[in-house]
DNA sequence: ATGAAAGCGCTAACAA
DNA sequence: TTGTTAGCGCTTTCAT
C-alpha cells in the first residue's frame, strides 16, 4: 500500500515540492524541461496524488453532491445520468452517493457536507424534510428533487417536483374518461410519505368529483418494489371475483408486479382489468402490454436540479419551489369500458 | 460552511485537543465529567469532525470499495447490496463507487485505491483487466465479480464468476432440447469482452455438437441495454418472415427489449419465437411472459467476493478464481417445437 | 486523566 | 522559474 509522495517525487526528480505541485496541477510557471523530468519521475513511479490531503488543504472543493437513496429504483437512473451530465459541463463536479434504504439521509448529508466539503446537495429518494430538526444543521444549500419542499421553513431547500396532486388526478381522470368507475389504488404509506398522501388525496378527489366514492378497502397498500406490490395485488384479487375495472398504481414498478398479479389469477390486462402506472420509465415501454403512464418529465427535473444548486450555491433563488408538468403517456393497458 | 473544528471544541471546553479526540473516538481514560462537557459543547455547537483529516492522518483505513461501471444494470443491484450487507457483518467499511459506463474504471480504482485508502476493491461491470499495464499500478488486491479473471498473470486479482461457456451451452441445450433447430443469438460485441466471446462459443458449439451449422447472420449484436436489443431484432425481423424458431440473449434485459420487438412485429412469444435470457434478474418473473433464464446466483457470488476481498487483505487466497455453477429457471418464454 | 507536539500529503503565499 | 515554509484538522505518542 505504499504509495509515493510528492515528496519524495520531489527528491527523486531533484526538485522541490512546490515544482511538483505546480506539475501536478498544471500551474503555469514551470520550465519545460523541468515539467518533462518531473512528469517522467511520475509515470514512472506510479505516483498518485492523495485527493484526501489535498482535499484537507484545499478547505473548499467544487463538489456538488447527489444523494440517491433506494439503489434499485429506476426512476432515479435517467436523473442521476442527466444530473451527472449537466453538472460536468460547469466547473463544478457531481459526486453521486447511494446509500442503503435503511440509511439515514440526512446523516449521511450532514457527513457530506462536513467530509467532501460539498457546496451543495441534490437529494433523491428518502425523505430528509421528515427530520428538520437534523436537516437544519446542514448548511450547504439543498435540492430535493421528485419531493416537493413546501412544507419546510428552511430557507436552503429547494426543491424540482411535479404536482403530485394534480398527476394522480389526472391518471384517475384518465381511467374515469374511459368508462371505468371501480378504479383501486396501489400506493405507499399514506401517512408516511407527502408524496404518497398527495397521489392518494389527487385520486380520490377525482373520483368524488365525478360522484364515485371511494372505499378505502381499495386502497392497497405496498412498498414500492416489484414483489411487494404482486404479493399485495394477489392478495386483493384471490378474495373472489374483482369489483373494480381499474389500477392507479402510484409507480410504474408496482404496476408492474400488479400485472403479474392479475395474469396470475387468470384474469387479463387490459381486458379485465386496466392499470395506469406513474413515473413514466423506460421499461413501461417495453413491458407487454405496454404501461399506460403518467410520465414526470425526469430529464426536466433533472436539468432543473442541476441548475438550481447552482444558482443556490451562488446564492440565488435559495429556497425556490420548482413544480413541473406531468404528461400521460397513453399505451395499451388501459381499455376502454362501456 | 464554516464548521467549527476541534480545536475550537477543545477552547470552548476548556480542554485539549487530544481530550476532544478521546471524547469523540470514545477512546478510554477519560474523566467522566470531562467527556460529558466535551459532548456538550459538540452537541451545542454542531461539530462534525473532518472525515478528511481523520483519514489523511490515519493512513490506514478498513475502507473496502465496490466500483460499479454500469448504473443501470438490474443484475448488480442484489449483488450490491449483498456484499455491502457481508462486508459489514466484519469490522471492514463498504463504499460503493458507482462510474459512469464510459468512465475508465482502472483509472477510477487507481485513484480509489489512494484517495479512499481502500484496503482491497471488488470490481462489477467493466473490463479492467483489458488493460493489464495500468492495472497492474493497483497495488491493493483485487476481486472481479462476474468477469473472469483467468487471462490475467496478475497475483494480485481473484475472480468470483460463473462458467459462461457452459451456462451458454446449456441454455441453448435446453432450446435444442424443446425442438428449436434454428437459434438466434443476441449479444454484445464478441472481441470487446471475454464474457462475450466465452458465452458465444459456448452457444455455438452446442450448436455444433448437434449438428447445427451456425450462419453469423443469426448473430445480432447490440449493447446490453433495452433500446439496442429491441432495435436490433426489429431490424432482423423487418427483412422478412423469421426462419428461427427460438432466440438466446445474452442478458434479460435484452431478451426484454428483444421480447418487444417480436410482439411489434406480429409475432408471438413464446408460440412463434421462443426467447431464453441470461442473469436472472428479479423482473425475469415479472415480465410477460415470464422469462425463461440462465440464473446467475447473485448472491452466492456476492458472498463469495467479501469472503475472498477480505481473505486477500490479509493475504490469504490471493488470485484464487472462483467459479460457480448456473441454473436454469424454467418460465414461460420457451415453447416446445414439434 | 490530561496536555504538548509531531506530523499525515498537500497547497499557496512569500522569498530568492 | 524555483524553493521554503506555514498550516489544513486530526490522531497519537510521550510527557506530565
Amino acid at each position: 500500500m505504499s504509495t509515493i509522495t510528492i515528496r519524495e517525487v520531489a527528491k527523486i526528480a531533484g526538485v522541490s515540492i512546490s515544482t511538483v505541485s505546480r506539475v501536478i496541477n498544471d500551474l503555469p510557471d514551470v520550465n519545460r524541461q523541468t515539467k518533462q523530468k518531473v512528469r517522467q519521475v511520475i509515470e514512472e513511479y506510479g505516483y498518485v496524488p492523495n485527493a484526501t490531503a489535498k482535499t484537507l488543504k484545499q478547505a473548499k472543493t467544487n463538489i456538488i453532491c447527489i444523494l440517491v437513496k433506494g439503489i434499485d429504483n429506476p426512476f432515479f437512473f435517467p436523473i442521476v445520468e442527466k444530473i451527472q451530465y449537466e453538472i460536468n459541463k460547469t466547473r463544478y463536479i457531481p459526486l453521486v452517493e447511494y446509500i442503503d434504504e435503511s440509511a439515514d439521509e440526512v446523516r449521511s448529508a450532514i457527513a457530506l457536507a462536513a467530509e467532501k466539503k460539498a457546496l451543495g446537495i441534490i437529494f433523491l429518494g428518502g425523505n430528509p424534510l421528515a427530520r428538520p430538526k437534523a436537516f437544519a444543521r446542514i448548511k450547504a444549500p439543498c435540492v430535493m428533487a421528485t419531493v416537493s419542499a413546501n412544507g419546510t421553513i428552511q430557507r436552503h431547500v429547494s426543491s424540482v417536483c411535479v404536482n403530485d396532486y394534480q398527476a394522480a388526478h389526472e391518471a384517475v381522470n384518465y381511467l374515469i374518461a374511459n368508462g371505468h368507475r371501480h378504479i383501486a389504488i396501489l400506493g405507499g404509506r399514506r401517512l408516511a410519505h407527502d408524496l404518497v398522501w398527495e397521489r392518494y388525496r389527487g385520486a380520490r378527489d377525482c373520483l368524488e368529483e365525478h360522484g364515485i366514492d371511494f372505499d378505502d378497502k381499495y386502497y392497497v397498500e405496498s412498498m414500492f418494489n416489484l414483489k411487494d406490490a404482486c404479493a399485495a395485488i394477489t392478495r386483493l384479487l384471490s378474495a373472489g371475483k374483482p369489483d373494480f375495472s381499474a389500477l392507479f398504481a402510484m409507480s410504474d414498478i408496482m404496476a408492474f408486479g400488479a400485472i403479474r398479479a392479475i395474469l396470475d389469477q387468470g384474469y387479463r390486462v387490459p381486458e379485465d382489468i386496466s392499470v395506469i402506472g406513474f413515473d413514466g420509465i423506460e421499461m413501461a415501454g417495453y413491458f407487454n402490454p405496454t404501461l399506460t403512464t403518467m410520465r414526470q418529465p425526469s430529464e426536466e427535473i433533472a436539468q432543473h436540479c442541476a441548475e438550481l444548486i447552482i444558482q443556490n450555491i451562488k446564492g440565488e433563488n435559495l429556497g425556490k419551489k420548482i413544480v413541473l408538468d406531468t404528461e400521460i403517456i397513453i399505451r395499451s393497458s388501459v381499455i376502454k369500458r362501456f
